[in-house]
DNA sequence: GCATTTTTTTAGCTTTGTCTAAAAATAATA
DNA sequence: TATTATTTTTAGACAAAGCTAAAAAAATGC
């Protein structure tokens, strides 16, 4: 597994996220994603090509071939193992820890990731609740709900939050509903599609259809 | 304090300990040191000239500025707070961390600094001994004697090993010498100017000149 | 003090990654 | 289907960081 540049590894990574819910990406969506332009995004599928990291055909959009999978695994692994380390040991918040994330994540010294997995007694989530592949690039994926199409009176457990603002962090911690939080969903609201969620013996609160539609859980 | 290039850093930071020993520091010394041309070596120092990094004059020699001090201090804190994180936490060997700490302390996030510092309790010395800058860029400078030249029957601890090879950490470690270790030199043979070394109630034994001029102690 | 050697700088070229503007291909729509 | 709009690619430029080869300055040695 040779070294790639910062850039590159960004695309790539991008490139992963981007398609899990389609299945090609195009040149717009990467450019967008990354806030640079398409004409930059052509240039590197070019590159990437020769690297045989993309399949890429032009006007044709492109996805990450085996190889591109290996090494975007590689890097959310990297990117997930620090997030967890600022937040577990630095004491980071939340929505501090993916920006510093971003720049650890490429560091690409395999030695220091393993020790580091082991150092954080193998971690199996990030603090917003995505799984960590592990050192051959297995990765664990829940089938997860979202909030807001949990069936009323279901226990589910809070696993991910898609949003990683600081307002959402304000918000869900202002709650107490935080990743690994069991909670049912009481009553829908026709009226404005806001829920009334209940944790354990608390009093039951209400929450928006926007917030329900970022916090993710598992069914139990 | 605004934002350095990796490359700018690395040559800021060259300087930095060049400029330790001597009063001026030239282009060849420099491209020697950070293994490039003198060519580029200049253009670099025109660069950080513009930038008030440097003291520099054509065919001069060069030297750092005040803001130039400041800012090689706080990459040589980063440097060996994560040199002193690798070892201590993560137990990488004395001899490996130098290199990945290369890389790592170029991540200039200073709230990710000043929260790894207090993570590991704000260590003195890096994993060779060497003094850690604190946050004000403050570093504490003990005076220290090469081993070759402690005098005889002297008690001194050994404070710093100038040369972070695998090498000298194999002999080191086999003879029991680490950072700390309390010893004294016995006796001194004009022959091959090796060293009889005593620690504690061992039994003493020998070590050689070249091995003495790499190890620095602190008299008591 | 002049010639030779060494050091340093300059000039010009290369690669990587980005950009803008224009051209080409594809998609949408009347 | 022809026209228009959108997307994507190409062409050409630029900044950063490096290089080589040649020129200029400084240092050395007789
Ligand atoms: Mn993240
Ligand atoms: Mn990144
Ligand atoms: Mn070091
Ligand atoms: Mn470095």
């Amino acid at each position: 597994m040779s070294k790639y540049s910062v850039s590159e590894e960004n695309h790539i990574k991008a490139i992963f996220h981007l398609q899990q819910d389609q299945d090609t990406v195009t040149t717009n969506e990467l450019a967008k994603e990354l806030q640079t332009k398409p004409a930059s995004i052509t240039d590197m599928m070019k590159k990437l090509k020769t690297k045989k990291l993309v399949n890429y055909q032009r006007y044709k959009g492109f996805r990450l071939t085996e190889q591109g999978n290996k090494v975007a695994l590689n890097i959310i692994r990297r990117h997930r193992l620090w997030e967890y380390f600022l937040s577990e040991k630095l004491k980071f918040n939340w929505d501090e820890v993916h920006d510093v994330a971003e720049v650890l994540e490429h560091v690409s010294n395999n030695k220091l990731i393993d020790k580091l997995d082991e150092f954080l007694g193998y971690p199996r989530v990030d603090p917003h609740g995505d799984p960590i592949p592990d050192a051959q690039g297995k990765i664990k994926s829940s089938k997860k709900t979202v909030l807001s199409a949990l069936p009323l009176n279901t226990p589910g457990i809070i696993n991910n939050v898609s949003d990683q603002s600081s307002e959402v962090l304000e918000i869900l911690t202002h709650k107490e509903m935080n990743i690994g939080t069991r909670l049912e969903v009481k009553k829908k609201f026709d009226f404005d599609e806001s829920l009334e969620i209940k944790i354990g013996r608390q009093a039951a609160f209400t929450i928006s259809k926007k917030l329900a539609d970022t916090v993710y859980v598992q069914i139990i």
